[in-house]
DNA sequence: AAGCGCCTTCACGGGTTCTTCACGCCCGAC
DNA sequence: GTCGGGCGTGAAGAACCCGTGAAGGCGCTT
């Protein structure tokens, strides 16, 4: 399901869009503030945002800009204002499009699918991952070791793991984090679960299973990857 | 140096864009009519594309489908057609935006901007893929196998989904992403319908059907193309 | 009206993957 | 020294996924 946040501070606008999308079978998240939209973009994390630009507190153009620091989720601003200026601003902040109300329903409609259209997923960070002993493709899901750079097959917990901690280098991921991110928040399993599927991957993947040095356990408290160990 | 093909059969227009656009130190490239711009696509490899609705021959919205049939540079329409019926169908058809005559240069300048910012300088894409035992002709969608080049049929569905892969080389496409590619967001098919025309395309395409090189399950995941298999 | 191509669903067999369990180890706490 | 919790490892059954042959239904052409 498409997830939308809609950030305007008119009530009457939020249940129109509201409304409508909910009719076209999005999944909508609303937000009154350039603050609070901030919030629901890293908490909720909509697969695009539709932005007001007259709004109280910080407004649209500041929004976008802040935005533009650390996600690059698309954002089609929709506003009153219908200068030149305006749209060159928002257009050069960051925004993927830009339309003037009051607009068509359906134009909003085919604009929204044309912007998440062209952003299947978000663009990859970094394609590749290299550690001493291993190395990672990650828009491909594939995994090479050793020196002649021979391919290991990982399962998809497997992947999802290593990939989810590699994304991660050098950080401290909890346990909880870790199950959060492979089998959603509500799974709650066995504690072995984890430490089986990280022997599995110590194995396919550390030149000395039994002593990794790129997927090292906090006891306690959880995994850490290590790119390259001092 | 960015390079923008011109889509246009008003030599006013043609010389107005072209003359703003090579101060804003843009490459230009003219095309006069559909055709011309699908050779200028294929030959010149634009960074992105401007094109005109009103079109003479095949008119812009089919020159748009003919393009997203094997190529995904980004396309603005610049039309006088303002109503929105013209501009959900563009949309729809693949376009990235839509700017109506008379346009301020700034605005046109701002999303040409906008549309290129998100456009990752993708692979150079070519009307033609060729894999080791076999070659697809995108635009023309017809596939040849063999050292002799025999043409094989492929059925619609089929060629939607080897075209998706074929876009993607290297990369792992999900179940998920293959199936809204083929037939939209909302369809949520039996999981055998996937394997079912993998089969058939494996049938079709690979040297050795069973033990396939260049159309690779990833299991539980998804599938991926492999050019050249190592 | 019949034939054909295409899409989709279903049933089956074989293989892979996930998860649980039991056991022994290590290390800090007491 | 002893205890207990957390950890790694091997094994095993259950659940899942994949490829494949076959067949029904639909729309289009003949």
């Amino acid at each position: 399901m498409t997830r939308v946040l809609v950030v305007d501070d008119e009530v009457s606008i939020r249940k129109a869009l509201s409304l409508n999308l909910a009719a076209r079978g999005y999944e909508v998240v609303l937000a009154d503030s350039g603050e609070a939209a901030m919030r629901a973009v890293a908490a909720e994390h909509p697969d695009i945002v539709l932005l007001d630009l007259g709004l109280p507190g910080i407004d649209g153009i500041g929004t976008l800009e802040a935005l533009r620091g650390w996600t690059q989720v698309p954002v089609i601003v929709v506003t009153v204002r219908d200068d030149e200026a305006s749209k060159i601003a928002a257009l050069d902040a960051g925004a993927d499009d830009y339309i003037t109300k009051p607009f068509s329903m359906g134009e909003l409609l085919a604009r929204l699918r044309a912007a998440l259209r062209r952003a299947p997923d978000a663009a990859p960070e970094s394609p590749e991952v290299v550690a001493d002993h291993f190395r990672l493709d990650l828009p491909a899901h594939r995994a090479f070791v050793g020196d002649a750079g021979a391919e290991v097959r990982l399962t998809p917990t497997e992947w999802s793991i290593v990939a989810y901690l590699a994304r991660n280098p050098g950080r401290l991921v909890t346990h909880r984090q870790l199950v959060t991110a492979v089998w959603g928040p509500t799974y709650d399993p066995d504690p072995n679960l984890l430490r089986v599927h990280m022997a599995h991957i110590r194995r396919k993947l550390e030149a000395d299973p039994s002593r990794p040095r790129h997927f090292v356990t906090d006891s306690g408290v959880g995994y850490r990857f290590e790119p390259s160990p001092g």
